[in-house]
Formats: structure tokens, C-alpha cells, sequence
DNA sequence: CAGTGGTCTAGACCACCCT
DNA sequence: GGGTGGTCTAGACCACTGG
């Protein structure tokens, strides 16, 4: 018997392009990651070591490594001191990422549409303002949204923004989702802090969303920053239950 | 005026060990992040570059590097090539981390109790079976608990496991929290794959959680991996809503 | 013991940003 | 052009695991 105690490592196929823009560990990393995807790698499977690697592949360990932390960090491979580098069982789902709701409705095939509730600049509250990082007093853009899918109403998403954001209309919200009128002013958002939670809606929801009263909804708050660390959205989301599911992976460092 | 601009890079005070287990970037990652815990470093601030910390830290510049990822991953630093890198906003409030409800709770101050609803083994059905990774028609280790803290019922918690757990008693059960005791039984949890929702309680969960008819839940299904890649857990969680929130951090890279 | 991944060094060149 | 982080090399020694 074998394959139980001591099981074979698998060499991989991998076709590195070494003119390419496209760094080599990145290279290695979705090389790695498709043949997770396709199956030719599965659960349990164990891969080349690094040396093996670095030797066939003509690349220095730190870059093999760099390759592999990726997948480590996603949470595709798992790596142990004298053992091995191991394949986790492939993903059954969608990975969230810091997409928006638009974006995943989006993706997933669906149209989104969006109505405008609300439009206008205020004084922020001190909650809001301090999230923010503005100064007590200071104005804020507020907006809310209304977000259907194919003819049903999903979300009622509530934003907070700077001052100089203002200058996005109505018009431009309908036509797309948030994040990309950021993007295309140039905001790259790069990290957002959310806490999840569930209540019942309020009579003012259950109308928006088209559900029973009290009807279970899901319920964010979200802070984004951009890649220079500013806070640059501050959002209190609410979902239906029934058409909205989060999906995160944890990694015990 | 200065500071707006051109932003001065805060020098860190940093105090390396060399003879120390603890390896040395993770020593220079740990005490950052307590400056920014303390707030001696604060949001928006930006930090030596990495030649700087080499030469005076006498490190080289991969271990300097391999500091700062770790806080990049956190969601604590924000680097940009050709500009710098930046502390994002202090942390307002935990993190999520692998950790369970029953530690939740007692990190809250709260006494956490346990009553447990079911305990067998049984065959499993499809869906538990394939996401454990066994075969068709083998039996797994089903648990269902009542969690409470100081008095109030939080949570039905919902568990499936490989069958070499079934010597896992109900005793220990609500002596200790399921992670506890998969811990102290050598198994390190390393990735969780988890999907959070919302719906209306059951009836036999609105009973249990002591609520009203219909009120709302968070819900959560979650598979965890150990540090072998095995699937080791699959659970089907019902939280009292009023009693609950899921905090996550994303990082788009 | 041999095999594995973890840490660390001392360089190199490059892409990007701002002025 | 000068400063920043991003990628990559070619080594070294060590810690942990399993037989």
C-alpha cells in the first residue's frame, strides 16, 4: 500500500514567461491557483517542494516562496515546517472581496438598477465625522440608495462621504455603482472594515424592500479606506435576508 | 506651512533582540503595531522607508520587508510605490479572528454555558459528507449546543465532525468550548471558510433563544480546515440577533 | 538521519511618483 | 532626478518532522 503515510508530491506544470510585466511569483501563484480550480490539483494533494521547485524553474527560493505565501494567504495551500505544502479543499464559492453590491449583482448575470432616495450634504454626526476623521461640525455627503436586481428590490445602502465627493449627481448613481465612479475618480480603495449583523426591518424598510414587516434583514456598517489610509466612505447597508449572504475566509496566522 | 505635502516620515523606536526565538520581523511587526495601538503612531502617518530601518535597524532589507507585509496583511499599513507608507486608522474595535463564541464571551467579561441539545453519530447526508471530505455513506459525530452568556441564550450551535471525535463527551462539552478542546486535543484550526446570512428564527429556535416568533437570526455555516488541510468541522450556527455582530476586514491587493 | 519549510543576508535592477 | 516600494538573485543557517 502506499500514498497513505508518505504521499507523492505532485510536480506541477507551470509555464513561466520571464518577458513578461507580470511578476514570476504572480505568475507561479494563478498558475498554481488554475490547476486548484481545474482539479489536476485536489484536497490533500501535496505539491513540490520549494527547492524542487526553484532548481526545474530556474528561480531563487525567495520567489518560489513569495509565490506560495500568495496562495497561503488566500488560504488555497497550507504549509508546514518538515512536512510539506499541502492543497485545501477547493472553493466552493465566490470569494468576497471588496467588491459592491453592484458589482456582484452584476457578475452575477443579474441588472442592476439603482433609485436615489437621498441626495444631500449635512453636518455630520459626531459618529459619522469621527469615522470619517472630519473635524466636529464639519459637512458630509450623504446619499441613499435604493438597489434592485432583475425587478426586486435587494439593498437600501446609505453612504457617507468627504465634502469633495459631492460633485457626484444623482444621474451618475443611477448609471452605476459607487465604487466605480470612486475608481474612476482616481480612489483606489484598498482596505474596509465591516461588522455584519441581522435585525428586523423598520416599517420604512420593509416597504423599500418589498417584504413583510419586521421581516429579517441583513445588516452592515462599513469603513473604507484608500490606498493613502483615508477614510473615504463611511456605509450602513441593509439587505435581504432572503436575496444576500456574506462569504469570508479566516486564516489563523 | 509644511506637513500637508510632503508628510515627515515618523522615525521608529525599535528595540530588537537579537538573541530572542521570536524571529526579528516579527518582533519589529508586533512592536508597530503597539505604536499604533498606543497611538503613538496615528492614522495618516508615515512611517521610515524601508532603506532607513535597514541601515539603522542593521537588518537586511527582505526582513524589513517581511515586518511591514505582516502589518499590510492586518490592514494596519498602507504602502505605495514611489510614496510611502502609511498607518491606516486606529482599530475601533476587535478583530475576528478564528476564535470561537464560547471565547468570545469570555473575553467579554461574560460567563459563557453550554447545553447540550444532541450528540450521536449518524450518517451524513450528502452535503455535510462532501464538504467533510468523506465518502458516500460514512457516519459523522452530530452536535447541537445552546449557548448562553450571564443568563441569556445567544446561540444554537450546530456542529458536524469526523467520527474520531465521537469520544468528545457531553461533559467536556460544557466545561469547554468546541475549539478548546479540539485544541487541546492537538489539532490546529488553520482556515475557515464561512458564510454569513440572516432569516426568521424557527419556531424551536425561537424557543430555545427565548425570543418571539419569527425574530430575526444571524446565520452562519462554516467549514474548518487544521493545519493539514483536513476539513475538521462543519457548522450551522443560529444567533440571536440582538446579541450578535461578525467584524471582518478586507484587503484588496 | 534526511527532508521540509522558516528566517535572514547583501546585494541588484526596476516601476512608479513627485517636482 | 531623487526617493519610494516591488521584484529577484544566490547563497546561508536553522527548526521542525518523520523514520
Amino acid at each position: 500500500m502506499s500514498g497513505e503515510d508518505a504521499p507523492e508530491a505532485k510536480t506541477l506544470a507551470l509555464d513561466l514567461n520571464r518577458n513578461s510585466p507580470v511578476p514570476l511569483y504572480h505568475q507561479i501563484a494563478t498558475q498554481i491557483e488554475s490547476l486548484i480550480s481545474t482539479r489536476v490539483l485536489k484536497a490533500g494533494d501535496r505539491i513540490e517542494n520549494e527547492t524542487d521547485l526553484c532548481t526545474r524553474l530556474n528561480l531563487s527560493r525567495m520567489t518560489v516562496r513569495q509565490a506560495l505565501q500568495v496562495l497561503v494567504d488566500k488560504g488555497e495551500l497550507i504549509r508546514r515546517r518538515g512536512i510539506g505544502t499541502y492543497v485545501v479543499g477547493e472553493r466552493t464559492s465566490r470569494k468576497v472581496q471588496l467588491t459592491s453590491l453592484y458589482d456582484d449583482l452584476a457578475s452575477a448575470g443579474q441588472k442592476p438598477e439603482t433609485q436615489v432616495l437621498l441626495h444631500l450634504t449635512e453636518v455630520a454626526t459626531e459618529y459619522i465625522g469621527s469615522s470619517l476623521g472630519l473635524e466636529s461640525g464639519a459637512e458630509v455627503f450623504h446619499i441613499r440608495r435604493l438597489r434592485s436586481g432583475n425587478g426586486q428590490q435587494v439593498a437600501i445602502l446609505e453612504n457617507f462621504l468627504p465634502l469633495e465627493f459631492a460633485s457626484i449627481t444623482p444621474e451618475q448613481l443611477v448609471e452605476e455603482g459607487l465604487y466605480q465612479i470612486l475608481r474612476r475618480r482616481g480612489i483606489t480603495m484598498r482596505i474596509a472594515r465591516q461588522s455584519i449583523g441581522a435585525r428586523s426591518a423598520t416599517p420604512e424598510e420593509s416597504t423599500l424592500l418589498g417584504v413583510k414587516t419586521a421581516a429579517p434583514v441583513l445588516t452592515t456598517e462599513r469603513l473604507v479606506f484608500d490606498d493613502t489610509g483615508r477614510a473615504i466612505e463611511f456605509g450602513q447597508h441593509v439587505y435581504r435576508a432572503d436575496a444576500y449572504v456574506f462569504e469570508t475566509t479566516w486564516i489563523e496566522q
